[in-house]
DNA sequence: TTGTACGCGTTATCAG
DNA sequence: CTGATAACGCGTACAA
């Protein structure tokens, strides 16, 4: 018996709940509710127990809290890529705005495959987070019955539609396709360059575009589809190739700004000054697309706002607020710029 | 009693090891070796298992689990910011490496502030991550105290030290202001101007940069603080704040490529050609520094190898492998290209 | 190969 | 306001 105690202490187990209740006199359950819920304690009993973590240097178990109490203030969120300028704020706005409300973030990297966001989601499931962050509305069956069984408040983000697993912050996609082919009719740029990404969020703002395009007729286009995530080197090549199909184009609308930079600078390389030779068109009004030269023509979403409500949905919802709005249509704007 | 049942039962209470093990006639100790060391276990017996997992839809609670074995499966990376292109690619590449051997990766903001870091290590810790990955070397005493205590395997990234707290990752930073001292200097390039960030490793390079150019006598430098994350806007500004201190240049030394950029776009606006009026350096060799035209001359380091590493040595010491070489100095190398 | 007993560290609940 | 007791769901250690 003595023997296990030393060996215990010179193993450096870590401090408990019940260590800091012996250094203090007091139980174990009025020190957890000091530090939990102090405006339930009295005052020097919580400064008691204060005196006893600082002695203990305790430092709490959430997975012996969250498997008591069923709340692990985690929330879990799954991107298909981090490396990607698209979602980097939002992820940070997600982080800082999740952090300030006492949670911590799981950050999973789930791909651009159904498959392996069904996976992934399961995975994270085994962590019980109070809540979870979906990019897109696109999942597989599989997915939507786990996670409708899991029972927890769930936000797609980045996407728009009408049935949310629960709730959304996201926008158009197809209206901002709608949006930029408008833009094209109008400006009359008929011969169209597209450099575009392979994933389905570009694809709905390219079927948008199209939709538009195709009430005045036939649109001319000719499209260089590339592999995510978007670099300005791939921009380059793309725009590139687009100039050795030797044909005359008006505009070359992009997936990205940064396929966008990447073309405006292949533009100029051939002699073609933007936008009076050739148009080029981004998406997503990156840092740099307004102080890009030429400026360039975008559309821009607030990727901030989008992580900030998705948190505060989330944490107002586990805080039991009624949440009046589920669905968070946060809009974009196309912003004229020079390049276009 | 009978109606607590009931009472659970609707509740939709999710399955557990024990309803796994009912459904399936066995023990609960059996389907948990069957899920977790199958090999231990008779192959129809595991096939029984996950036939009542299926049938169950059971999702394993590592919360519970974590609590009884002491290993989470949870690693914790703490970045000063997630936004931020230098980061972004490193942080990627972790996430990959630890899905890939079986963690999750709990992603924290600690900002470049001693005061923040130390807190949000000291919350990290309360998950019990098997496994934590700090960037820089420079951290509060009471960090460092508190994550010894806490007795895990820890590496130390994107900085170089001959002591580390456990394992380390990165590159010196001092080593590469050396070496932009020293292509400067061959380069015959003296009227310097540099656009700066303000964080720590930032202000390294630069010493490391002066230290160099003193050996050749005082060096004329006129510099342009800015905050953190750079922007292409900021090269741009601060470049043009520069211009206007109507002094000559002969180079702009950035402490990112994503000022030298802005910076150089400045420069060519003000009909400067770069590098024939004006040379440009950046620093991390982002992926548009090669593409940019003209291309930018920086300093690469392999962000991704970063984290691969280190996601590998934490895995491996975990694993109870044994690490001969806790500090891997990755390197850097100079990369000349257009712009100087 | 499978099962039993117990403990992991905390919180919910109810009693004082 | 504080304390005793019983979960929470799983894995370790040992027994069968």
């Amino acid at each position: 018996m003595k023997s296990e105690k030393i060996s215990r202490n010179t193993a450096a187990r870590a401090p408990t709940l019940e260590d800091v209740a012996r250094v203090s006199g007091l139980s174990s359950m009025t020190v957890s509710r000091a530090l939990n819920t102090p405006q339930r304690v009295r005052p020097d009993t919580v400064a008691r127990v204060m005196e006893a973590v600082r002695a203990t240097g305790y430092i709490p178990n959430m997975l012996a809290g969250g498997l008591a109490s069923k709340r692990s203030k985690l929330i879990a969120v799954a991107v298909p890529q981090i490396n990607n300028s698209m979602f980097a704020d939002t992820i940070q706005a997600i982080s800082d705005e999740l952090s300030a409300r006492g949670y911590h973030m799981l950050l999973c990297v789930a791909g651009y495959t159904h498959e392996s966001e069904t996976e992934i989601v399961a995975a994270i499931l085994s962590r019980r987070p109070d809540g979870v962050v979906l990019t897109g509305i696109h999942h597989s069956p599989e997915l939507k019955k786990t996670l409708l069984n899991a029972n927890i408040p769930v936000v797609e983000i980045w996407d728009l539609t009408p049935t949310p697993l629960d709730m959304l912050v996201g926008f158009s996609h197809e209206k901002i396709g709608d949006a930029i082919g408008q833009f094209l009719l109008t400006k009359g740029l008929s011969r169209i360059g597209m450099i575009w990404t392979e994933d389905r969020r570009a694809a709905q703002r390219k079927q948008g575009m199209l939709d538009r395009l195709r009430q005045q007729g036939q649109p001319r286009i000719d499209e260089v589809v590339i592999p995510l995530p978007a670099t300005l080197s791939l921009g380059r090549q793309s725009a590139q190739k687009l100039f050795s199909l030797k044909r005359e184009f008006d505009v070359l609308v992009c997936s990205s700004d940064t396929l966008a930079q990447g073309a405006i600078m292949e533009a100029e390389y051939h002699g073609l000054r933007v936008p009076d030779d050739l148009a080029v068109i981004g998406f997503g009004d990156l840092d740099f697309a307004a102080d890009n030269k030429p400026a360039i023509t975008t559309v821009r979403v607030d990727r901030w706002q989008i992580g900030k409500e998705a948190a505060t949905l989330l944490a107002d919802k586990l805080a039991g607020e009624n949440i009046d709005t589920p669905i968070r249509d946060i809009g974009f704007s196309l912003v004229e710029r020079e390049s276009a």
